[in-house]
DNA sequence: CATGAATGAGCGTTCATTCAT
DNA sequence: TATGAATGAACGCTCATTCAT
């Protein structure tokens, strides 16, 4: 099948079930983490056997390849609408800091699965398999709004990577505290965070 | 040998060994990860056969609970040492942040091996094999910390536990970029974060 | 299908799609050999989907058991046509081996294909699944063409058995040979053999 | 053990486990071929687990090499003995043919083990996994005792490149004869091929 | 105390085969 | 006819653990 014909487009069945294995895989890593996803285990969720998984992938690395990609993919189209045609940098990066605690509690083991892959999946080498070679994308598209907001005065004299590595740690935080702390208002946090975030941007009156 | 006998103290050499153990495993973990780290890699950093390791510790779930318990028992008493005078909440805040921040910075690899160790080691079970059951213990001291600023009216009306996320989440955060980003200048970090916990605590005028 | 009616003829298309998915599988035999010719890499060849191999084919040995046996056919009739008419033993042994030594050079894949087959396909008991189990008729024939000459008194008092092993022994080596030992001069091979065995044959003086 | 510590010499249990190993590999080879020599079938005729054999090895091609050296060394050793004080080239040659047939006879299964460890172990990239890179080694050595012969004028005017090629062909066929032709009368086939060889080098009159 | 030896379960992967469509 | 989907067993290998010495 598709690991033999690397051009032939998938079927619609085809992708059905690629979809299923990967919802599967994402329950696993979400549920018994990167070491205890195996093969075997993703096959069980989804009722089949294991040689399927290696059916319908290549291997193991593009199944959380696959998993990786597409849940970036939809976090970034989430947040891209949310933020789309907003102009005030403010409102940008409220828009942004709501986007993303709100996508990250309504896809909470999608993330869970992301950090999972992310931290663990590693080459023969021992190199972390998905790291991105030279900058952080994710930091640096957010240092980039917080920059435009200073270079249009609406911010102040912030030191604009401090502040993106500042607000992502308080957003990556978030997906810890959502699952096993059952006392965590993400509402809350999220009016705090902003709260703070103006706070901090905010020039010097 | 020791796991058998659970009454009698441990001998000084015994200690040495364990923390001679204890020490390669910080090292494994930051280099290699959870999943590189292996009884056997831990054993041959030691100068040691494998059967060693087993013979001081229990088992792996021992010695990575000893290396969670001491660096966290290590971090714990260089923050209070930092702290311990201080009675203005906010001078407090500011030195628990420096503390640590600058206890990661010196610290790394124990960090990194931390967080490797509470985010992958599991229970055949599949739960995470260090989490706290009931509250974590850091994110409720920080909080205390901040309430009793908030109790003398020396800090604003803020919801102290979403602050107390937001700043784990900050400091934790810190970690993975003094690792693989060079270019993470970490004294400006703090300056940053302290300016921002001291913008964020004001009371309002 | 085919291998469930045994008694139908097979029409002209299915002979045709069974000799197209025979010449794949000599072609990946010859060049990935025995371990490295899969249903997968046969059908992947023939352009078809893994199942028509099975579909036309009654299973992976019936398949590996008809290229021996057309390979052989082929090699048989060759031989026999350039020996045919020969009355004189010596003249008769000269044409087999060059009859040999040639088809072996025209025919290189199909004999390196034989020869994966012969020497690596086993039965589920671990022997060897087309080892004819009595005598080898090659090497009978071989050995009858040497005793007619001995008999006739055209040829010397030599053991025809151990002739006719080392004569086979030469001849199959040359397919190594023509195969990664570019150096390797056929012509002169074939000169060098004819002359050895004449020598060998004639009779004492 | 052995693949932690590379220079370590090898203790004298080590070393008899591993002998005791690649014997039940050279057993398993000549029986069940190439492909029926898994770990696990090696392992159940040395009467351990299959782990004991990854123990003793750094892995299934680290065992299969061991076997091809130590048999070639083996074989190396037996022909360097029986020509060792010879000078005269017919008589070394007389040797050679000798010293192999008998080393055959005595070591079939480990002459049936190498052989299929030469045909079919393969790299990753489909390669023969053991193949030397350049000139066969066994081929150029009876190449050059051949050519001694003829610039002493010992030997008559072969081409002495296909009569190397020829010999081994004659030499390599027997183990196939002696395994599953119980008519094969080695010692006769011995005297024949010496009678031919030493007739097809005899210099013309 | 410490070792080296051995186990057994599980890993990701490959493959011949079967079968409904 | 032909396909793609699915299976299940076996493969080489890794690893935490146990144990006699």
């Amino acid at each position: 099948m598709r690991s033999d014909e690397m051009d032939r487009p998938r079927t619609f069945t085809e992708e059905a079930r690629r979809a299923q294995i990967m919802r599967c895989a994402i329950e696993a890593l979400a549920e018994l983490g990167f070491s205890g996803s195996s093969l075997a285990e993703i096959a069980r969720r989804a009722g089949v056997s294991k040689g399927v998984v290696s059916y319908y992938f290549a291997g193991k690395d593009e199944l959380l390849g696959q998993v990786l990609f597409d849940v970036y993919a939809r976090a970034g189209a989430a947040i891209a609408e949310r933020i789309g045609h907003a102009n005030d940098p403010a409102v940008v990066i409220r828009g942004y800091l709501e986007a993303n605690l709100s996508f990250l509690a309504e896809n909470l083991a999608d993330i869970r699965a992301v950090v999972e892959i992310a931290a663990n999946a590693r080459s023969p080498d021992g190199s972390l398999r998905f790291a991105v070679p030279g900058e952080d994308p994710v930091l640096a598209h957010l240092q980039s709004l917080l920059q435009a907001g200073k270079d249009t005065g609406r911010f102040g004299e912030v030191d604009s990577r401090s502040m993106a590595v500042l607000i992502r740690g308080a957003i990556d935080t978030a997906s810890g505290r959502l699952v096993g702390d059952p006392a965590f208002d993400l509402e809350a946090y999220t009016r705090q965070l902003v709260d703070v975030v103006d706070l901090a941007l905010r020039p010097a009156t």
